[in-house]
DNA sequence: AAGCGTACCAACCGCTCACCG
DNA sequence: ACGGTGAGCGGTTGGTACGCT
């Protein structure tokens, strides 16, 4: 017997969210969490799969989730825990607030990965390339050593990548005493060639131990992380369903006011005025706020209405 | 202005994991 | 212990925007 479908296949819309849909889901999502993603497109009236309403709100919906590009921090960040963890985005993801597995995951592919080439750097094992050669080299005259599958991923240490009770394992060495990781790029600034780019030489400071720029950045944005970390990690967003403000509510207004601040990325050709004007709510009101808590003390029908949803006809 | 190539990113697909009966 | 189900994850694809010729 075959794996049921995720979803009926038919009648199921498929490819980019329209303005409509995305108000459809949002206020439902706001109005009553989701017990399971299965039902929500059902109820909110969505001709989509439930895979696809999570993964809409997941990755551009949420109101915790910042917009733009990633700072020079964040990236540096998701390069020291992509050494340390490989591919696991939701991982990395989980230790950058408001950031999502799949826009750093983009953000890894289109714009990190390049720069650690031009750097000298292989973005799969964070080796310097040189040196990778050598290891081939040597390999090739040992056939039968299985260093070379060691070589293709970054090994996450177990502890680090299949216990999350021990996070702080997490925390890059160089990170907790101040330096900065990828030890071996220590050894790639002196042997990258070519560094015309301003980017690449930015990053590459930031690699160098004796460099000050970055650190202190890193420093902040890490005591942030670690001190919303439970938050993120644990509770993720189930917080839909949750009441307890005193549980959530300050953690998310800290995440929020930095979402507000990042706010000048916004452009509204990219993102619709009332997704904007529901972010701001989130980040500027503290009474609305509580939305997020979500003891629902905020004006459900201000809110509502303000999406021009007709909830009562809906439901 | 048109055609082409490239970059970017939202969304999909299929697999694995966790949970429950 | 086992099978079914839903959720989550990571790899991949496809559409769009943009720059160059």
């Amino acid at each position: 017997m075959g794996r049921q479908p995720c979803c009926d296949k038919l009648g199921v819309k498929k490819g980019p969210w329209t303005a409509e849909e995305d108000k459809k889901l949002v206020t439902f999502l706001l109005t009553h969490g989701h017990c399971c993603w299965r039902a929500v497109p059902k109820l909110a009236g969505l001709r989509r799969c439930g895979k696809s309403c999570r993964l809409r709100w997941t990755n551009y919906l949420r109101p915790d989730l910042k917009r733009g590009l990633l700072n020079e921090s964040e990236e540096q960040l998701v390069i020291d825990l992509h050494a340390r963890l490989g591919n696991r985005w939701s991982k990395i993801a989980a230790r950058l607030p408001g950031r999502t597995d799949n826009e750093i995951k983009n953000h890894w592919n289109t714009h990190i990965k390049k720069k650690l080439v031009k750097m000298g750097i292989d973005p799969v094992t964070h080796e310097p390339l040189q040196k990778q050669v050598i290891i081939t080299n040597i390999q090739e005259q040992s056939p039968n050593s299985d260093h070379d599958k060691h070589q293709q991923q970054p090994q996450p240490s177990s502890d680090i990548a299949d216990d999350d009770h021990h996070q702080n394992d997490i925390v890059p060495e160089n990170m907790m005493s101040g330096k900065n990781s990828c030890s071996n790029n220590e050894n790639s600034s002196s042997q990258t060639t070519d560094l015309t780019d301003e980017s690449s030489r930015s990053i590459l400071q930031d690699h160098n131990p004796n460099s000050s720029s970055s650190r202190d950045d890193d420093g902040l944005l890490m005591s942030y992380m670690w001190a919303a970390e439970t938050f993120l990690e644990d509770n993720s967003w189930d917080f839909l369903a949750k009441t307890n403000r005193e549980q959530y509510g300050d953690q998310f207004g800290l995440l929020l006011s930095s979402n507000s601040s990042s706010s000048s990325c916004f452009s509204e050709e990219k993102y619709p005025s009332w997704l904007m004007d529901y972010q701001q709510v989130f980040g500027d009101d503290h009474d609305h706020q509580d939305l997020v808590g979500l003891g629902f003390n905020f004006n459900e029908k201000e809110f509502i209405n303000g999406t021009g949803v007709d909830m009562e006809a809906k439901l």
